[in-house]
RNA sequence: GUCCCCGUAGUUCAAUGGACAGAACGACUCCCUUCUAAGGAGUAGAUCGAAGUUCGAUUCUUCGCGGGGACACCA
């Protein structure tokens, strides 16, 4: 809708002028709005041709011209304010926008279909999920879903790290339990280690001579098991991956880091020193350095949201080890093989990794370590969502996986609605969603478990389901059909209110596709549900003797219809009754 | 010490550089002979501070002040 009165005014105007149109905030101000006439009384052409003119001045133009040219009636109303033009888009173009909204399930049909790897959560397969990984979860699978209903191609990815380091000591942990070794502070502790030790028990005592299990083989097993405790974890989420990147198998295996590391040595970007092997960070002058901070990235991706490599890169930068003193390759080594294998072997336009906040320091070398590979670090867009703090009588509680004390996704599920193979499973699962959801990943979230406990029923998401609830008893109550072209006798302000909120649903896909601020859509449920539950207050779709006013009827059709589209993105349930 | 994120209503959070800064919860007033009141109508209530850029700054820049996080031959 956006797009087509931009085309609108374009036309009308006439020029190379850059058309934003934006909805507007309030009803005096139009349904949509443009900034056009601030933008040309700077324009050094336009003043050429016309003269030193304010804004004001120049909207009111604008509008004279827009009302000539405008002989279809696509605006039933166009006016200027303090140099802002106001737009009111007619019912005509409205109802006809709804309806091939209807029938389409592609937003941006004439997208350029990116080839999108979407690699989130990936949490290290030595223990269960956590709340925080929750946050990435929900995040990742509600953007790969938006991404896909605006035209583009996505794998979502779960990279899974099971070579190196935290391995062994997942396995050391388990002999610990069983005595096999000293315990030592570093051990992962917590309820789960000693369940895996008697999972795998038998298995590691009676392995002998050349087949005795060591640590690593252990540890391998144990994440083995974790990781089917993992994916029970994401399917009581709604979180879905439809590719598994395991690091040993995809990449140690087949000798993809010696691969990376020769073609680095090859661009002489290796170095030897301290026993140990590094890449130089500095040595292409300009490679790294800071170019212009105020450019746009590709994807119009607000700065504050994506980590941005120029900003950091340059400063604190320096040689980074690729593989150890004692042979082993670090895990910056692995992910420049693993991000090689996401540009260079499987192609992908655009990786997009969602990390948490514990990570951000990490950014800048692997952005910069993706340029040294020849990839332009533009094709790599990292998220970082803010840490969640855990609240409990007003003072923050310290979680740590290591230590085995932290909240599983599990818990904080059950916690907001009952447990996962309870019939009300859904509930908790929706309202942690939408919880998350809501806000950006930037925000520094405060949790208060009771307190989220104590106001589940006051969480949002009940708020916009309850709408669809009430929506769906008027269709099986009413039990009669009704058309699109039926919506034209419709007129009262709450109706139409309803009727141009639906409308922007396109729009909010494909901007969140842009922008990836996925909270809006959740802000833009409740907004809908309010403008639906207004409605329904005010006007009766059935009358007192039952007798069913088909305008209204479709209406709620409609609305029933876009809003299943809404939660569906959301991952969250469309009730039937509540 | 260096770098990153955050600072908005009593609370938890919003706001592509736009108009009078929005919601939810909480508080206070009203509204159930009506399709589920898990609802609707209304009232009160906020941009950490100081400069700068701009026609216009919650947003961008710089400097303070607070809170959180990251700075390994860990992952």
């Amino acid at each position: 809708m956006l797009r087509k009165i931009e085309a609108v005014i374009k036309k009308a105007v006439g020029g190379k002028v850059q058309v934003f149109v934006t909805t507007s905030e309030k009803p005096e101000f139009g349904d949509y709005s443009t900034n056009i006439a601030f933008s040309l009384a700077k324009e050094k052409t336009f003043r050429q041709a016309q003269g030193k003119k304010f804004p004001a001045e120049i909207a009111g133009d604008l509008v004279k011209k827009i009302q000539n040219s405008d002989k279809k009636r696509f605006f039933e109303k166009v006016e200027s304010t303090g140099g802002f033009v106001n737009l009111w888009v007619s019912k005509k173009v409205l109802i006809g926008e709804l309806g091939s909204l209807l029938k389409t399930k592609s937003y941006n049909p004439k997208a350029k279909r990116l080839k999108i790897n979407l690699e989130f959560i990936s949490a290290n397969p030595t223990g269960p999920l956590t709340m925080a990984n929750g946050r990435g979860g929900f995040l990742g699978d509600t953007l790969a879903k938006i991404l896909e209903v605006a035209g583009h191609k996505v794998t979502r990815e779960y990279y899974i790290n099971d070579a190196g380091n935290q391995i062994r000591l997942l396995g050391d942990s388990i002999l610990a339990v069983l005595g096999k070794v000293l315990e030592r502070d570093e051990h992962y502790q917590g309820a789960y280690i000693k369940d895996l030790a008697d999972v795998l028990k038998s298995k590691i005592l009676s392995s002998t001579g050349e087949k005795k299990l060591d640590s690593e083989a252990i540890g391998r097993l144990a994440a083995a098991e974790l990781l089917k405790q993992i994916k029970i974890s994401l399917k009581n989420s709604g979180i879905e991956f439809n590719n598994w990147f395991s690091e040993y198998e995809n990449l140690h295996k087949k000798d993809e880091l010696k691969k990376v590391l020769a073609l680095l040595e090859k661009k002489g970007l290796v170095e030897k020193k301290e026993g140990a092997v590094w890449l130089k960070q500095f040595v292409i002058g300009g490679l790294f350095a800071r170019p212009d901070s105020k450019k746009e990235s590709g994807l119009g991706l607000k700065t504050s949201d994506i980590a941005d490599p120029d900003a950091t890169v340059g400063a604190g930068e320096k040689d980074r080890v690729l593989v150890k003193s004692d042979g082993k390759p670090t895990y910056f080594l692995s992910d420049l093989a693993y991000h090689y294998d996401k540009f260079v072997k499987r192609k992908f336009d655009l990786a997009v990794d969602i990390w948490g906040a514990d990570h951000h320091g990490y950014v800048a070398r692997l952005q910069s370590g993706v340029k040294a590979l020849g990839i332009d670090s533009d094709r790599l867009k990292i998220i970082i969502t803010q840490l969640v703090r855990l609240i409990e009588d007003g003072k923050e509680v310290r979680m740590s996986k290591r230590k085995g004390d932290f909240i599983t996704l599990d818990e904080l599920i059950e916690e907001l609605g009952g447990k996962p193979s309870s019939a009300k499973a859904s509930a908790g699962r929706d309202a942690a969603r939408f919880f998350f959801l809501m806000h950006t990943p930037d925000s520094h979230m405060d949790f208060d478990l009771a307190l989220a406990k104590e106001r589940s029923l006051k969480n949002p998401v009940y708020y916009v389901q309850y709408a669809y609830v009430r929506a769906f008893n008027i269709l099986k109550r009413a039990d009669a059909e009704s058309k699109i072209s039926d919506l034209k006798s419709l007129s009262k302000e709450s109706e139409l209110a309803l009727i141009k909120e639906l409308v922007k649903f396109p729009d909010m896909v494909l901007q969140i596709a842009e922008d990836y601020q996925v909270s809006r859509l959740a802000r833009y449920a409740m907004s809908v549900a309010r403008a639906f539950n207004n409605f329904y207050e005010k006007e009766r779709v059935i009358g007192e003797n039952g007798e069913v006013l088909p305008e209204r009827l479709a209406l709620v059709t409609v609305f029933k219809d876009i809003f299943a589209r809404v939660f569906a993105l959301l991952g969250i349930d469309a009730p039937e009754k509540m």
